[in-house]
RNA sequence: GUGAGUGUAGCUCAGUUGGUUAGAGCACCAGGUUGUGGCCCUGGGGGUCGGGGGUUCAAGUCCCCUCACUCACCCCA
């Protein structure tokens, strides 16, 4: 025999067992209607992008945290950080596309991070974006889907955050910061409910923003009340800024359509102190956090007009989230937010008894399965006490048992492994009496 | 890149001031049950105590180095 290669995984990947499987999937497919009901197209790109298609879109951190590689042609390459940017290649390359395109996506990313807590170097994200529409309504389009996917999955708890990237800019504008310091007091601002006011003072301080702006960007942001009134108030701050000025009327415009899709004041705040990480957002911004567990943030995007420009010259439009289908599935794990059932597909296991009952065993496993039913025929060695066990094991609802009685009576014995009962029935009713089992237990 | 912590069976861990043959629970396998899982009982397999070096009559235990993993910072989903 060879030698044994110790069997171990590279850091912060992980296999998802076929239990991880369906829940991920029960997470997938609730989401992927919802898209879709939204008028969302589906869209895949590859794992592996040209460097320059990655490089310098999303700051300087993200680009230290994308794998990259060179190939045997000596190209350079990269494994995607993200699938906004990929999404935006697309754009660019296939102009044709009519717009407004509403795309969904859910595909693995990469980041060259250390692994922590609900955080991985290989892991999945479902984004939902809308290109070609320079209406806040798009933005608003993407909000209520976050709402309603997070609503599906039994969320109750959680606070969509909305700011303006354009509110943030004038804000440093008028302080008199200094050009180019956007990113930086954003930045800054973002550690707000990690750090506290007195933290981000410190913080901007640090980075040489002269005390005066830094009085001005903290009284500006520092105002209590409703959505309404904060934004009264940052809008007399912004008097001399065009670009925050118009941050603060696409606010209003936003919650004015948001009212219209009722998606409750309880779910949705004004944040000023919202900024989000990555360069390329230039309008409405937005993320959905938690309080229990604590996770940080399970959906993140915003507007992002001048993307898709770096590729096509041309810009366009853009706006969009990303679900967190990790954080999602780890918050949903802890709370126990899974039904209890959702443990393997397979409804059926049917039974072989001995070899000369395995062709009624085919034959009932065949007209199972032609009923619809997901039958699993027991292909191993071990006798019924042991067919029993494995689906005791996998949490197979239902045993058939299809033995010379059985046979003899063209009849089979259904027996379901939750209660522990189990009736002989006619072949012809088998598929009928084990779909009401199924049903009466779970509806 | 910075800081802290943990490494003993497949998993979670116990292991006394250093002392003889390293344990438990769970999991796994077999039997109790040649037509029936879970619960119970009996038995069984499984360990280079992360690796290397040192101190000692004696090291899982003490010292040094190293590796791996985890958590936190940064940043993010």
């Amino acid at each position: 025999m060879a030698k044994k290669i110790q069997p171990r995984i590279y850091k912060g990947t992980r296999d998802f067992l076929p239990e991880q499987m369906v829940k991920r999937q029960y997470v997938i497919q609730i989401l992927k209607t919802i898209f879709e009901k939204y008028g969302f197209e589906p869209l895949e790109t590859p794992t592996i992008e040209l460097w320059e298609t990655l490089s310098g879109k999303y700051g300087e951190e993200a680009d230290r945290l994308t794998y990259r590689f060179v190939d045997r042609g000596k190209r350079e390459v990269g494994l995607r950080y993200d699938l906004t940017v990929p999404l935006s290649r697309v754009i660019a390359m296939y102009p044709q596309i009519p717009k407004p395109f509403k795309r969904y996506q859910i595909q693995p990313v990469w980041r060259a991070d250390k692994p922590q807590k609900g955080r991985f170097r290989e892991f999945y994200q479902c984004d939902v974006d809308i290109v070609g529409s320079p209406s806040v309504l798009a933005d608003a389009e993407i909000i209520a889907i976050i709402y309603e996917s997070l609503t599906a999955l039994g969320f109750q708890q959680f606070k969509i955050r909305v700011n303006s990237r354009k509110i943030l800019f004038g804000i440093t504008e008028v302080s008199g910061a200094g050009m180019d310091r956007e990113l930086e007091v954003c930045r800054a601002i973002d550690k707000m409910d990690k750090i506290g006011i007195e933290g981000v003072k410190q913080e901007l301080q640090e980075r040489e923003i002269p005390p005066a702006a830094i009085q001005k960007i903290l009284g500006a942001l520092s105002i209590e009340g409703d959505n309404q009134t904060r934004l009264n108030h940052i809008a007399a701050y912004l008097q001399e800024s065009e670009t925050g000025k118009a941050g603060v009327a696409e606010m209003q415009q936003l919650f004015e359509y948001l009212s219209y899709y009722q998606i409750p004041d309880s779910a949705l705040t004004l944040d000023l102190f919202l900024s989000r990480g990555l360069d390329y957002y230039t309008g409405p911004i937005y993320e959905t956090v938690v309080e229990e567990p604590k996770i940080g943030s399970i959906t993140g995007g915003g507007r992002y007009d001048n993307l898709i420009g770096l590729f096509s010259g041309q810009d366009q439009p853009a706006t969009g989230s990303t679900i967190g289908l990790e954080r999602i599935i780890t918050v949903m794990e802890e709370l126990n937010m899974f039904p209890e059932d959702l443990r393997t597909p397979v409804q059926v296991l049917v039974t072989v008894f001995d070899e000369s009952t395995l062709p009624y065993s085919i034959r009932i496993a065949r007209e199972l399965r032609a009923a619809g039913l997901n039958t699993d025929l027991y292909t191993g060695k071990s006798k019924l006490r042991g067919q029993f066990g494995l689906a005791n094991d996998k949490g197979i609802p239902i045993v058939v048992i299809a033995g010379p009685e059985e046979q003899a009576a063209e009849a089979v014995n259904v027996k379901d492994m939750r209660s522990g009962n189990q009736q002989t029935v006619p072949v012809s009713d088998a598929a009928e009496v084990i779909r009401q089992l199924l049903s009466a237990k779970t509806g």
